[in-house]
DNA sequence: TGAATTTGCGCAATCGGTTGCGCAATCCTT
DNA sequence: AAGGATTGCGCAACCGATTGCGCAAATTCA
């Protein structure tokens, strides 16, 4: 059924009858009452793609995720994905997810210049970052999920600079003093922030670092055992993981090499960690609420309402000892 | 720039830019040499939705996630989609993805109704698929990831059912007989396979189960652990898990727990378990390209092309041990 | 060489909504 | 009561591609 059925039924113009069911335009409440009545009894849905065309607006967002993160790793993204899919449902909003491989924007130049989504989600910046670059020049609308080193970017993150910085100094007033840094490659941004949120807390209570305390580009779980072995040859008390995947990997490599008096924390707290009795605390982020905000401030952007620059995402820090 | 653009510039008609372009249709090799020069250098992109349009096509597959699954679980749903987003790429089609809740069909209605894509990919089956039902009706063309109780349903699905089987049939040869097996809901399908699967293998090994070694409904860190506990208690010389995120929280039970002797398997081999010391061997199944076969079995669908009812991705047991 | 095909391309309708403009009819003003 | 403002609705032109049909020119066939 589509609009022309519904006006000759209800001897309308099909122009009444959009206005009526879209609620835009001037239109009686009787006639109003009346079509919306009969769009309902006989389930009527305007075709999506004929209004997007009259729009130029799809009502979809795009997602793009690197695709080399979907291995390796705890299950951000679709936390995530989750939390952006009830933000767009919400709006009346659809969600068009998109995977590209390191460098190549190939598949984002082709939603883009196909005009499939209205903006587009961005997570996992880099700090060289192509695609932001890209959408930037190409004038496409867009909101990084995690910080961006371009100011000018509207971007959601959890503050980790300071989560980091308060975990790294509520442990060293545990009197740990001896703590091991342990985050994957200083090429995404949020590991930078997380080592200078570490640093700045030993700064502030004028302890010094050693090197050998950190261990950064850290990726799969070998790599993870490595540090550990390292972190734990070097003496440390206490290591602090950059996500839940090194922290559940190092809590296993603690307890399979036997090492006492080594606990850990991390960030994120996903079911992956949930329960490991080694974990002493944790930096609780609900990723679904997250995406949410992403998503959230994505549509605010396309809808021209106002948004802020930077919004941050709240998390605190769970003691679980 | 649109198609009139090019046709004005080059002296064309639109309908001769539009066959060059698409290639179909009777143009010449001169003309069409250079409409699409034209086009490449001056970056033209047909508008996708204006296609739409024309054609009643989409070129976009929906991907249905059930929203509670995206918690307490392995990352599979978006290694899945990964492997769904490269076989879209492939063939040009793009990739909406929709999250349902448990018995909640609005979102996929609207989608459907929307006509926002050409067909959709339904991941997780439940026994009682109120999904499939809803889309059979609806003559919507859609796939199964994972076995559906309908037969005339096109499912992609790794052969579940044998591949348990085949593990349990392994390790009964190891002369380890006391196996538990802990598995979630049976409300899945996948998790009635893994049981039927288990049991058979004892019937033909002409080994008897007890009760007390089946744990089913598992959901969660803190019901595995039970479970595990449970299994132990009943002197269980093996568990079988039912998926890696049981595995995971299995292993690390086990040696919180101090119990040793008992050693585990699992099913997807996700890093998740990698390197778990207790791990014995476990069905490797390669997730990515189970969504990229599901993908292309939807493709084949939409485009009319000869699908198998039902098409089995391979998988294979590694023995760590 | 004349008839029958085939080829290359344009015309115009179509996909199904949206929206600016215009015109009556109705509603306030004072 | 008269003038202006507002309301309700239809007309028709879009949005940007696709495609059946038709026609002239080129090609093939007998």
């Amino acid at each position: 059924m589509i609009l022309d059925d519904i006006a000759s039924e209800l001897g309308l113009s099909k122009s009444t009858v959009s206005r009526a069911i879209s609620g835009k335009g001037r239109v009686g409440d009787e006639t109003r009452k009346r079509v919306i009545d009969y769009a309902e009894t006989h389930g009527f849905t305007p075709n999506s793609i004929a209004s997007s065309l009259a729009r130029s607006r799809t009502n979809n967002i795009g997602v793009v995720i690197p695709s080399e993160a979907f291995s390796n790793e705890i299950p951000f993204f679709q936390e995530c994905l989750m939390g952006v899919c009830e933000a767009a449902a919400k709006h009346n909003y659809d969600v068009l997810v998109a995977t590209i491989a390191e460098g190549d924007i190939s598949v984002l130049k082709r939603i883009v210049s196909n005009r499939k989504v209205d903006g587009i989600l961005l997570t996992r910046s880099l700090v060289v970052d192509y695609p932001a670059d890209f959408l930037k020049t190409a004038h496409v609308p867009f909101v990084t999920v995690g910080s961006s080193s371009d100011s000018n970017i509207v971007q959601v993150d959890t503050d980790t600079l300071n989560a980091c910085k308060g975990l790294t100094a509520e442990t060293l007033q545990k009197s740990k003093t001896r703590i091991a840094l342990i985050i994957g490659p200083l090429e995404y941004i949020v590991n930078q922030d997380r080592l200078d949120g570490f640093t700045s807390a030993f700064k502030e209570a004028g302890k010094p670092i050693e090197d050998a305390f950190i261990v950064k580009g850290v990726t799969g779980g070998k790599a993870v055992k490595d540090a550990v072995m390292q972190a734990v040859t070097a003496k440390a008390d206490y290591i602090l993981c950059g996500d839940d995947f090194i922290c559940a990997k190092a809590a296993e490599q603690l307890s399979a090499s036997g090492v006492n008096g080594v606990r850990i924390s991390s960030f994120y707290n996903s079911d992956v960690i949930r329960d490991y009795s080694l974990v002493d605390s944790v930096v609780n982020v609900d990723v679904r609420s997250y995406g949410f905000a992403a998503g959230e401030t994505l549509i605010k952007l396309l809808e021209h309402e106002p948004v802020e620059q930077k919004t941050y995402v709240s998390h605190n820090i769970l003691n679980y000892h």
